[in-house]
DNA sequence: GGCGAATCGATATAATAATAGCTATAGAAT
DNA sequence: ATTCTATAGCTATTATTATATCGATTCGCC
């Protein structure tokens, strides 16, 4: 598995795969071929093949993708046969959402804690993810071989606690704030800007009406 | 002001350029060139002078941008000076935070009302946005000029759903739901895909460690 | 077992996007 | 007023990404 300068934009495509495939083995399709893996991802039958080559040959001349097979290699690929411990750094309300949520669905993602500045929640907790003081966050990490530190909380705090943050062993950032992070490069950051994604369907809205 | 053929790459850095922009301008930065802000953005100068050159110069030779010009211009091209009505479908854990999110910080996005099937909530409201029942939905999107639909549904009703919106006069869909929506072209789509961006980041851990 | 249809993997081509370079212009300095 | 420097806008080039084509291989059928 050659996995040298493959670009982000395969990445971005490689969840949206797993995510059919997972949908076609439960539908109990045991082989896919790419033109018809197309046909259903208004895709083209090019694109699949040669972004599936990039890992190494999944596939069959003449038979075409075993659904399963392929569907857990792309998993192994995205790094979802491992487990990932996570804390939520800031219990408001984008942040409860997201410890319900992810708890709920995905099994190889666990909260383990989470944090936060206001000493109300000092003794609750959110689907049983207990909330601890702020300053016991970095040897929380070490401590509990957290991998991915989960960041909702305002963008001055998130600057700040991200300098905290390359302090400790914490292997990525999933970043809610409204601001890019700077972080060394072992420290891997995915920003979900709520904010920017809204501002594009706005674009496409006006976009849209100007046309006619 | 010409639009025809940009790209959605270009779009999709217009938010992270306003970004700057307003935080340059509340600095109280009046000027900025393509060079100093291609440094602090951490782009080349010429991708900023060939983005913002897609919708006509706003700068001038040998003075650069004005800071407050280019972020007004920006924001009129992202539709950020008119008002866009919304309406959360799904009033759960992350249908709530967005509620609170959006109606505190974006003054021109705003939820007008909130829509479930748990009879439980019917007489609540979040952050002062009433939740109706669903079925009450396509009333409410005409007879208040609703743009924005905001899904926060599991996936089977977010396509259940995503039909019926189809026969009111919403514009367009911001889908949190774990699928990927069919409409008619008059309405715009921009999916937030939360488990995506999670096993992008997930592959990043994977591939940085499979490195060394 | 052999033949034809199906289909991948690989290579070639085309399309798109990003960057670099050039020219004209504005402002500052003297 | 003149010259020099900075800088946008535009054009050319390069790099990247997506698509089309083709040869090799497998399966299903007779």
């Amino acid at each position: 598995m050659e996995e040298r300068g493959i670009s982000q934009a395969v990445i971005g495509r490689l969840p949206r795969y797993y995510r059919y495939l997972g949908d076609l083995k439960s539908e109990g399709v045991e082989r896919i071929s790419s033109q018809e893996l197309s046909r259903i991802m208004n895709v083209t039958a090019s694109q699949i093949r040669q972004d599936f080559n990039n890992f190494g040959g999944f596939g069959q001349q003449g038979y075409g993708y075993n659904t399963s097979y392929l569907y857990e290699e792309i998993g192994k690929i995205l790094g979802l046969n491992k487990q990932h411990d996570m804390i939520l750094i800031g219990a408001g309300n984008l942040g409860q959402a997201l410890v319900n949520y992810m708890n709920l669905k995905n099994r190889g993602f666990s909260f383990k804690g989470a944090f936060d500045v206001n000493p109300a929640l000092f003794d609750k907790k959110i689907a049983n993810v207990p909330i601890y003081p702020m300053e016991q966050m970095s040897r929380f990490i070490s401590e509990n071989s957290i991998d991915i530190a989960v960041l909702t909380v305002p963008k001055a705090a998130a600057i700040e606690i991200t300098q905290v943050l390359t302090q400790t062993p914490i292997k990525a950032i999933w970043n809610f704030a409204h601001v890019d992070l700077k972080v060394p490069s072992r420290i891997q950051v995915e920003s979900v800007h709520l904010q920017d994604s809204l501002m594009k369907l706005s674009y496409n809205i006006r976009r849209h009406e100007d046309e006619n």
